[in-house]
DNA sequence: GCTTTATTAATGACTGGTCGGTAAGTTACG
DNA sequence: CGTAACTTACCGACCAGTCATTAATAAAGC
């Protein structure tokens, strides 16, 4: 965890407040998750007391909401980026996979993570919000890169929604993985752009075009 | 969440209670997680008093690590069978992910997962045993068999280690989703053995070997 | 300038509810 | 009765959320 940085206590610059809370929320949620946080120890991060945060959020609830929007929604902006950047497929699913990999590493995504897998069912509007709003839009653009690329050859042809849950599944479990690499010695020595590489280059192969002249024998 | 079995109050059988209350607890620790899970739900479910659970075991932490440890323990032994039955890989694989993938859609695995992802850092003792006794055990597994058939010329070369990571990885994200599938739309409407099929056929091709003449021309 | 008053930012002691854990009590059976 | 099997009522720790209070500053009056 992160030292707080004290500042003089009347600083006239309310302004700055909620910005500073929901940096320091991430953190403690990112390491807690949602249930475990407590909203004193976001306070003492911040170098506020509990009461302090009270004034500018309702509720825990609210507060880890708002974290979430703000993260997730500087990854969309990115993401779009990325999509008109590039025409080939195959450059545009490559920085594709940059910018989701940088987005993974960051520590909103075990956040966001745990509360898909384990608090979901307290947040319907959130998980909704999240579905719709980043794995169906992400997976979308994703599918509509595969497709350019198997239309033009680059990749073989198969089920672009099935590629693409593949793609995702791939990055969310090293993700986590490296999120906890000292806990896993498998991946502990493995640099994060080692562990990019590896996925995409697995990625790439198993979307290879098949030689027209190879025996498939082994694939029933 | 399954109905409770009222007996008899008065059973006079208290050697099957401790089952019993693993079986309940296992149902509530899957759906809430560890702090989530309420002794006085796991009571009910078993058709008892929450007094009663600590007559058969000594804390919550001490119930959920009895939990894991026997359904773990399980899924080992079953391991170990597929492991000896085939010599050809690739069928010794096949059954390897039937077996993975029965175990994964068990409610053993969401409570697993999430321990090891939310709640690893409270129990130590848990997680070394969780990586040396499951993890490493079955990586090492896979990894024998991959290498095998690579020998054998029925896979591509590549890092074995890495191999196995991927096959995990598709696996442990498509189990997660599976159990899910009321949230996540995209896979809710595929059957359970459709999504094995797809990620073996996609882990299969990852692994199809070069055909010799091939141009691999996209690959840097 | 100096004092008084108003306003704003922030605090931390307190409340109420929840739940793990315990101990006294209850029921059935030999 | 005695004892095994189980229940019920309770305790205490913990923590989200509240609110009376304090500290800093600004504005107004002289």
């Amino acid at each position: 965890m992160s030292e707080t940085i004290v500042e003089p206590r009347w600083r006239r610059i309310p302004e700055e407040r909620p910005r500073q809370i929901l940096e320091a929320a991430l953190e403690v949620f990112a390491e807690r998750g949602l249930a475990a946080a407590r909203l004193e120890d976001i306070a003492k991060l911040a170098g506020l007391s509990k009461g302090t945060i009270y004034l500018y959020f309702a509720t825990k609830e609210d507060l880890f909401r708002e974290v979430i929007r703000t993260s997730v929604v500087a990854f969309i902006a990115r993401a779009e980026a990325f999509f008109e950047a590039e025409p080939d497929p195959v450059h545009s699913l490559t920085a594709w996979m940059e910018g989701y990999w940088g987005w993974l590493r960051s520590p909103v995504f075990p956040a966001m993570h745990r509360l898909v897998n384990t608090e979901l069912r307290s947040f319907p509007d959130l998980a909704s919000f999240y579905t719709t709003e980043v794995i169906e839009r992400a997976q979308r653009l994703v599918r509509e890169m595969l497709e350019r690329g198997m239309d033009a050859g680059q990749f073989r042809r198969m089920d672009p929604q099935v590629a693409a849950r593949m793609l995702s599944s791939l990055f969310v479990t090293h993700a986590m993985w490296y999120h906890q690499r000292d806990c896993f010695k498998a991946i502990k020595d493995v640099g994060d752009d080692v562990l990019l590489a590896q996925i995409r280059e697995f990625f790439f192969n198993a979307m290879r075009p098949e030689a027209p002249n190879a025996p498939n024998s082994r694939l029933k």
